[in-house]
DNA sequence: TTGAAAGCGCTAACAG
DNA sequence: CTGTTAGCGCTTTCAA
């Protein structure tokens, strides 16, 4: 049914070895006669050869693919993400196997790490969820000989790319305090990696902030829309309202102003809001969300660039690479009334 | 580095064989005994085994990984079916890889399939992408023998799986009318799939009907959401701007809206719109927009079950399945002023 | 109840 | 310039 090497051999007449030498680029540098490449080359289109790719994975140790371990793919930040890094792993000739982390298991282990290691893959790129639990179990598994990078949180000994939320949180306060806020407000998950860097700001420059957390029970992921839907009602309610509000990350900002909605309050004529990643998706709401802008392209070619050069042997790399974050102005801040 | 069957096979004393059976969990049934599977089972804890994916695909002749191929995964309706795919999937043991149909490619041609078979997957799940194109030589590729299963566009003879489109729209219509509207628009790519249902919908129901298509031309699909921009611009300078409009996915309602936004408009004061797909992510629009939906579950399900059962050789299974699509009534629409 | 052995499709070292 | 050979790790007869 599907033709092999050595049905291309048979075929031509010559050993399966020297199919294969031709088929897998090395026909010239091995010497082969043109004669002999042309015919096996018509013949591999005339059969449809495809190498078979266990049979390579099998002798070359390894699959050509690299996992990625996100959350949520319909949270636009993590399809974002997933999308910039099948290109860019692609480019290098490798595959992306996606693996989305199930929050929603009984237990608090990471069924995706094992799942792409079945899989087989040569090395995982690993995004946590919104919300970060320690993973010490798979940290051990990888014990630092398999190719891994993590991608904001940062595992003791492990390469690691983290961003820097500082410069853009100020940038973020400062928009707000230009355009006349002085009541500022977190909206989101507990997120101290946001959190402390926006209570800095906010000190710094004079603003008070409040923080509204939504809390999701374990195993109770299935409803996070609904529970930060309710979040964001009792936030419309508050007798003394804030006007500016952090929101902790361009998915949930969406939800939050949809619930905004449903007590007749407008972004950003009733309050000015900041969200964070910089998704694209961000730029198409209505209005287009401001966000703290997370550098999607540099975050994922480092992370490529790590993992590849752990499973082709170059190694050495820096341990913990930092990206600094910025302010993406559009239009959710408008002067406080 | 790695442990394999055989390294436990060594430490425990027995053949490799004999791992092989145990470990694969046909222990029982060769009557292995009971001490032996013991001993083997706490080796291949303690030596963290794992099967290695490549040896097993090989001797199996199956990878049990299934493509999925979509369009854009930064596109919410591609993203939840992929999301639920994955799921489904798992469920029977197999994995997910996906490949995102690259429209900006310079030839014509879906080198995601490709990608997909060099991966080694068992089957392939097809949808297209908004736009769709002739693939006769993968159509040829797939020769009936590979399996395949494609949603919304028939392939010749392969087993597909499409909406019908006439009892959504119908209902989409109804619904304009019931709010009074009379100049119906539609808004979106060429899709005679959904143009045509919409037409006669309109006709039946009494309604004008305009049309605005977005056109992209081949190798622009970068720049796909500013062309979307303009032609909202462009629809919202009309001078007899039409009240209701139906457009043709979610993803582009929500760059429509946008665009309105740009203009000064709103929805629904200043415009009613149905969208196409019933996205979860519709649901977070401001307003949460009302949609034609595409009943994702099913559609996955059944897509998932007929790759399957061509896998496992339990063939047959209707030729080409037909699911409904009906309104799904959220916010968008609210009576003519 | 278990071992020996064959072979899945491929690459690469070693001979010519 | 090309053939032979030896595995990669696993499943699966066939024997014992």
């Amino acid at each position: 049914m599907v033709t092999t090497a050595t049905d291309i051999a048979k075929q031509a007449g010559v050993s399966q070895a020297t199919v294969s030498r031709v088929l897998s680029g090395k026909g010239a540098q091995a010497r082969i006669a043109k004669t002999t490449q042309a015919k096996i080359q018509a013949l591999a289109k005339e059969l449809h050869y495809r190498p078979s790719f266990a049979g390579q994975a099998l002798v070359r140790g390894k699959t050509r693919s690299i996992g990625f371990m996100c959350g949520d793919i319909c949270n636009p930040h993590f399809n974002e993400l997933a999308d910039l890094a099948m290109r860019e792993v692609e480019k290098r000739g490798f595959h992306l196997v996606l693996a989305v982390i199930k929050w929603d298991a009984t237990q608090n282990n990471l069924e995706a790490f094992d799942s792409l290691l079945a899989r087989g893959v040569d090395g995982v790129i690993y995004f946590g969820a919104d919300i970060r639990k320690g993973t010490a179990q798979h940290t051990q598994i990888t014990g630092g000989k398999f190719p891994f990078v993590s991608i904001e949180q940062a595992f003791n000994g492990l390469p690691s790319i983290v961003s820097d939320n500082q410069i853009g949180l100020d940038e973020a306060v400062a928009h707000f305090k230009e355009n006349g806020h002085r009541r500022l407000a977190y909206f989101g998950f507990a997120e101290p990696d946001k959190e402390l860097p926006l209570a800095r700001a906010a000190k710094r420059h004079g603003l008070s902030l409040s923080r509204h957390h939504v809390t999701i029970p374990l195993g109770a992921w299935a409803q996070i829309p609904q529970r930060v839907r309710a979040a964001a009602h009792q936030f419309a309610d508050l007798p003394e309202r804030p006007t500016a509000v952090f929101v902790s990350s361009d998915h949930l900002a969406h939800v939050f102003a949809s619930g905004l909605w449903d007590k007749g309050l407008r972004i950003p004529e009733d309050v000015s809001v900041i969200g964070y990643d910089g998704t694209a998706a961000g730029g198409f709401m209505v209005p287009p969300l401001s966000s703290v802008d997370f550098d999607n392209e540099r975050v994922i070619r480092l992370a490529v660039d790590t993992v590849c050069a752990q499973i082709e042997g170059r190694a050495g790399a820096a341990k913990k690479m930092v990206v600094p974050t910025r302010l993406l102005v559009r239009k959710s801040v408008v002067p406080v009334p």
